[in-house]
DNA sequence: GTTAGACCTTGACCTGGGTCAAGCCCGGAC
DNA sequence: GTCCGGGCTTGACCCAGGTCAAGGTCTAAC
């Protein structure tokens, strides 16, 4: 095993409670991969290759439909990991995965991991109730596409996007037309949303940069509750 | 406990794998518990009771906006489980649940199941999979909701429905308005949509029985390959 | 430098599916 | 029986957001 591997997967959310035990035993066979920004990392489909871990980069895992539309599911960067739902539940890739930048990740063979999860309880425990938030969050995601207009998407997005850095002002990680996908719009309509809440005095852009201005304001849109000005 | 939780459970997807050890544990402390038609099971944000086993009628699963509109997740019937996923990841309930029909459930408390967790292993590793699983099916929900149409998305659905019975014909086992609220669309649209399919000869319709009459041109449809009789 | 190709923005236009409204049918209360 | 309310269908209309097209800007290649 490359040193670097056990580093990433010290670091990442998933694996870096793991007793020493397990660690040892994953450290055993993880390997290090490397990806170039726009490369294929796995297609829907595939067998599953195990359980990456990102290092370095971005990841984008994302669904594509018979016509070519894109939807982009989520982002993975470093400490994040992907296909481990697969890799649990043994199916193939339910999607699509590239590198958007160029990209160091840690691969830990499904083998491996599900070696561990027969002997260590405490993580196997770990791996469930990790599984029930993915569930959680895809409820959460599911319930804005279908509960919420664009506009409340958007707002909605720049709020969490920004309370997880806890300031008021934050660069968006990844290209807008990702963005826009991942919100199911197009990169034009989220353009002239962002434009609107601009106009409105909500927030502030500068290329990828974002000022939230009026924060109580923008919940307020976020919660569908259309304020004046947005006529 | 009531002799009627011992069978729903025995007869449940979700624990009719268990130990004898683990049964045992949960038959101390699960109960019955009944709704009439139309009554509210628990609310979004309730502190989670535990995991209902559905014996007998149907429950609704839903989220509501702000606005009112609602969507229906899932309908759970005889054998499945809900509030599983709050349970396991320790939230609140996500989501409305009421009962469509008369229903009995056996209630399995949080503390038990948990007590089960932390003891079974091979039940531990069930979850953990059940979890995934549920991460697969609502990534599909969404590709749905997001990727097809609403003429692709009623289409998928009937052919779903049709195979998990294995017969070119079944009955409908929710309102259509619930059905058309799962699908993310109106009952409007609902019912001029299969009205296309039935005016084209894909399927014949009387009250809630559908029939499949071109399963292929069906699944043409579903895959978003616009037939050209559906000018 | 300049050419090529991503992005992103902005404008003009179009359409799938929602909204509103009316009418039918059926089952349950009385 | 008759009344009432909910579910379902159908038609007419509308609008949020998609599509198409035209620049503008930045980076990467040569």
């Amino acid at each position: 095993m490359e040193s670097g591997a056990v580093t990433i997967i010290r670091n990442c959310g998933l694996f870096c409670g793991l007793s020493e035990a397990s660690f040892a035993k994953i450290a055993e066979i993880a390997r290090i991969v490397r990806f170039k920004r726009g490369q294929m990392i796995f297609r829907e489909g595939d067998p599953c290759p195990g359980i990456y871990v990102v290092g370095e980069g971005a990841v984008r895992i994302f669904k594509l439909a018979p016509n070519g539309k894109e939807h982009v599911l989520h982002f993975a960067y470093p400490g994040a990991t992907f296909a481990e739902v697969a890799a649990i539940g043994r199916f193939n890739c339910p999607a699509f995965a590239d590198a958007t930048e160029d990209s160091v990740c840690a691969l830990v063979p499904e083998a491996g991991f599900r070696r561990i999860a027969d002997e260590d309880h405490a993580f196997c425990i770990e791996m469930m109730t990790g599984m029930a938030k993915w569930v959680h969050t895809l409820v959460g995601l599911l319930e804005d596409l279908v509960l919420r207009d664009a506009t409340s998407r958007v707002a909605r997005h720049l709020i969490q996007s920004d309370s997880s850095e806890g300031q008021a002002e934050f660069t968006l990680p990844m290209r807008k037309k990702d963005l826009a996908s991942h919100l199911n719009l197009t990169s034009e309509t989220l353009s002239r949303t962002l434009h609107r809440l601009v106009e409105c005095g909500l927030i502030e852009t500068r290329e990828q940069r974002i000022r939230i201005c009026e924060l109580p304001k923008l919940q307020d849109v976020a919660d569908g509750l259309a304020p004046a000005e947005f006529a």
